[in-house]
DNA sequence: ATCCACTACCGAACACTGTACGGTAACAGT
DNA sequence: ACTGTTACCGTACAGTGTTCGGTAGTGGAT
């Protein structure tokens, strides 16, 4: 049961996590301050501390939802088609959020403080784990040859690191559009899911 | 011809550098500080402007030194071998630098501010054009495959995205060492080699 | 209804940051 | 010997995250 105070405290932590995610989304992690938040939602600066142990535990908290985001993503892509055409779906999907949300994909990448993953862990995500199934289907079916030793769990960390540079790579180095990037960008994943073949 | 003073101020903007380089190296870009800085070499905090006109104009050189020094890096790479087998020795060095050099690693690629690169200039790195050469090689010979229509440029770029992804994802998600991540790195861009023939 | 503990919040202050400005020496060229 | 430039410092300012002491007001128990 919550009492109507514990309803009210969890609307206003809600509520600066909303005004900080805000904050993030237009313009980075950077610009994000404490007294910034507190003056979006009429608060003092220090009054944030009764929710928030610091401004990390801020962060920490829109990066987990970030991932909750990214993951959502992913779900809305298409479950029918060859294991192929999935996992070439996957990757357009996830390379566009990178790219619709650059400043929260920045701050969930960029942080090497207090980061409890291991591959284990990610491996729980659903999101993850449909990555590895695709690659399990096209190596049953005979879509994806197995040249090496490598099963699905090497193919789809391969996979999800590819996305991930060259989403990082897109992010930060290339952000100035100078030439056709995003097609460069779908041509090269294409090329590594054709290699599969 | 150098004047004695230009020698002078060119020896103490080195002094700077190398001091900034130091902290970096150590401790990480986000502890970079003009003031740590000028206390190591026994300046003054605003002494500093005489040779900088900011902070960021300082990591901007770190950031381009650090490229020389992966350039470098890379050139040590065997030249002889198949292509495939050059080509898994550049992913290793290349992740090996990253390994090594953690936080001059992440500083060089967490920047978005100005950052006036395009593919076009990339490519004209010594580092890169020999990794698209190897391609080209591998192509050539027949040791690679083209199953898509995709040729040499579209798949270093692949290639140098997925040892950026691998890079990344280690050094940031996956800093704490829990399993064999390392050898799930090697077999990773092992895998993505081996899809290639 | 009265008390009391506790929650929610604020204002001020501290230590830190990057940077601008004014002043002061030492130097270089005439 | 004069003079303009260079090198450097001390101080100060605006900004940061965070701590602390205090103050209302709420919620529950007597």
């Amino acid at each position: 049961m919550k009492s109507p105070r514990e309803k009210r405290r969890a609307r206003t932590r809600e509520t600066i996590l909303e005004a900080a995610m805000q904050i993030v989304m237009q313009h980075g992690v950077e610009a994000l301050s404490m007294r910034e938040i507190a003056g979006r939602i009429d608060y003092s600066p220090s009054g944030l501390y009764e929710y928030f142990s610091s401004k990390e535990a801020i962060i920490d908290e829109l990066v987990g939802e970030g991932f909750v985001r990214l993951a959502a993503r992913m779900e809305h892509v298409i479950h029918t088609g060859t294991a192929l055409e999935r996992l070439e779906e996957l990757g357009k999907m996830y390379m566009h959020f990178a790219l619709q949300e650059p400043q929260l994909y920045l701050m969930m990448f960029n942080r090497t403080t207090l980061s409890p993953f291991a591959l284990a862990e990610v491996e729980q995500n659903t999101a993850y784990a449909r990555l590895v199934q695709t690659f399990q289907d096209g190596l049953q079916s005979g879509e994806i040859r197995s040249a090496s030793e490598a099963g699905s769990r090497e193919l789809a960390y391969t996979a999800w690191s590819l996305m991930h540079g060259l989403s990082m790579l897109r992010l930060t180095l290339m952000h100035q559009i100078t030439e056709d990037i995003d097609g460069i960008h779908e041509r090269a994943f294409r090329a590594f899911v054709e290699q599969l073949k």
